[in-house]
DNA sequence: GTGAAAGCGCTAACAA
DNA sequence: TTGTTAGCGCTTTCAC
């Protein structure tokens, strides 16, 4: 591997030349650049990213902690961060911790061996530990699609509460009174408790409930926990006429557990879902569900990063981005029944 | 971000002696060590990689390229590749190239600058300018999930000409005598071509079969073409029983298609898919489908990198993996309807 | 505009 | 067992 030293010397000029035709080319004179340039090319030269990093203390590079690379949901995430990383000469270094704790911790290490320049978190939560390590890194972090509450970690996400309730919302303005939910663990403080939040606050203020405990079931965010949640929701709860799930994953756990109890979705019973990700529209029915701008979270997420390498101020420490309700085939209007059928007394 | 100096000045000791209580703490006095331990611990020291790689010509690090961060294929692979190389102490970083061949030469430039010891290379075709490439940096290359036939590289995959010829053979033994095919895109190399002639070899063999070009319909991997090319085919032969579809995406396509014009799946018409991606046992009905050892394909390639990079030999520069098929609820068995009806005369 | 030289943080002889 | 020293490949003053 050509170093530095060997293009200077078969173009008979000192290494600073060489250097400065890499690092700053208007700096040297035509006819030099041009002799440099074309032994660059004829050894194959690559500036070493690691002699370079030890002496600018910078290596360019931002490490990426991401829970699960299989989740479409990140991939998604981590598509936006490596584009706008792309676009200010950033590179990523993409670690997938597998939600597992140790990981993470090992993962940090190595990237702070690497000495890279900042992270984006986008595991779960944040705890003590992990907040002492980046603290020990004395480099930026952001987190992407998850925040923290008890730390002063800038954050990008959308506000999961208010999500929660909007879709719990557009039910009701489908004609639905009778509604329920699949949660994921109310011990997830990012995308477990407030969606439960939401919800509940949805139920109260729109529907006039108070019990909606009895209502929900809980869940981790796959599918076959979505399957069994469904199961015991509709024992206990077989007059509900939809049921909002925390993740695509669950209600399509729901849908299945549905379809084998011979129940019609959404005829019967409407599923909704949460995140939008490949899956929702590649099922029968396709799924009614709330998109999270991820690709955007993760550009965001990278250019909050830059800014705090650099320097600057931010905005503001918590970003919350719009999300959005897309209708699909899962949810059946029950309103327009009242608008085919006028002459009937209204419900009230 | 404390040095190796100021733990050797903390505690009066060479920075030789910490450089060994860090790389091989035998070889130091008991004491001295527990002394440098301590100064390490306390100022959070961590060796910088960067200034170690420099010197040692070593990074413990192999960059990984996958086309497409969000296949839950590869990122099963990719875990594969994580927990072998932990394993082996080596850590990997993961370049998602978004089968774009700017976007692999950009990072296998950047992969290059930070002087990885080796790679490991999924995305699909491998072309003469990627392999010009390897060349150049001059460090072992494996190819896991894909091969080349052309160039002599080692590689970890399945048959997928045998696979697809096992899925055929396998709607055969269960009655099918009308199948038809969605295959990938016959330009693709690995898993396109292959899966395409598998079957077409099991029509021959097992049926006897020669026109079957008709009964094959081509599709991209996914799951909006998927559906399309399962319109075209029904369109053109009605009379299928079964459709082997080359990936699971494109057999939820066909399932969504069928499902549409009213077609019952597996009842009227079977489906079986290919990959054994989680989506496969989501879907109603769950998918029957041939599975490949990801992990296992994952795992295979860090090892067999692992070999290259200490100069042992391989036994084979490409390797298969057996593949298996998944029944599960897509196929439906033809064979026991003539079990159930003996009396009937056998259809010849 | 160009080169000499110092030094980034570390490992690996070599001496002691 | 320990310390001294050279040097990995590069950037960056500082002279010229």
């Amino acid at each position: 591997m050509a170093t530095i030293k060997e293009v200077a010397e078969r173009c008979g000029v000192s290494i600073s030349t060489v250097s400065r035709v890499v690092n700053a080319p208007e700096m040297v004179s035509p006819e030099k650049r041009r002799l440099v340039e074309q032994a660059i090319k004829e050894l194959g030269y690559t500036p070493n990213a690691l002699a370079r990093g030890l002496i600018s203390k910078q290596t360019d590079t931002v490490g990426v902690l991401m829970p699960d690379i299989s989740n479409p949901y990140a991939a998604e995430v981590v598509k936006g961060i490596e584009d706008a990383g792309h676009a200010l000469g950033i590179h990523v270094i993409l670690c997938n911790t597998d939600a597992s704790s140790e990981r993470t911790i090992r993962n940090l290490d190595v990237l702070r061996q690497k000495r890279v320049d900042g992270i984006i978190f986008m595991s779960k939560a944040i705890s003590e530990e992990f907040y002492q390590i980046f603290r020990k890194m004395k480099i930026p972090v952001v987190l992407a699609a998850t925040e923290s509450l008890v730390y002063e970690l800038p954050s990008i996400k959308i506000n999961d509460e208010q999500a929660s309730y909007d879709a719990a919302k557009y039910l009701v303005s489908r004609g639905h009174t009778r509604i329920g939910m699949i949660s994921g663990p109310i011990g997830d403080s990012i995308a477990g408790l407030p969606r439960f939040k939401g919800f509940k606050r949805a139920c109260r203020e729109l529907l006039g409930m108070e019990d909606v405990g009895s209502r929900v079931e809980f869940s981790s965010f796959h599918f076959q926990s979505g399957c069994e949640a469904m199961g015991r929701l509709y024992e206990r709860h077989p007059e509900l006429t939809a049921v909002f799930c925390a993740s695509d994953e669950i209600a399509l756990g729901a849908v299945s557990l549905l379809h084998d109890l011979g129940i019609a979705v959404p005829d019967t019973v409407s599923v909704m879902g949460f995140d939008n990700t490949k899956i929702s529209w590649m099922s029968i029915p396709k799924l009614t569900t709330v998109a999270q701008p991820m690709y955007e979270i993760g550009r965001t997420a990278m250019h909050t990063l830059d800014k705090l390498r650099a320097g600057k101020p931010l905005e503001q420490l918590r970003t919350y981005l719009p999300h959005e309700i897309i209708e699909r085939e899962s949810v059946r209007d029950l309103s327009k029944i009242h608008l085919a059928a006028p002459l009937l007394p209204k419900q009230s």
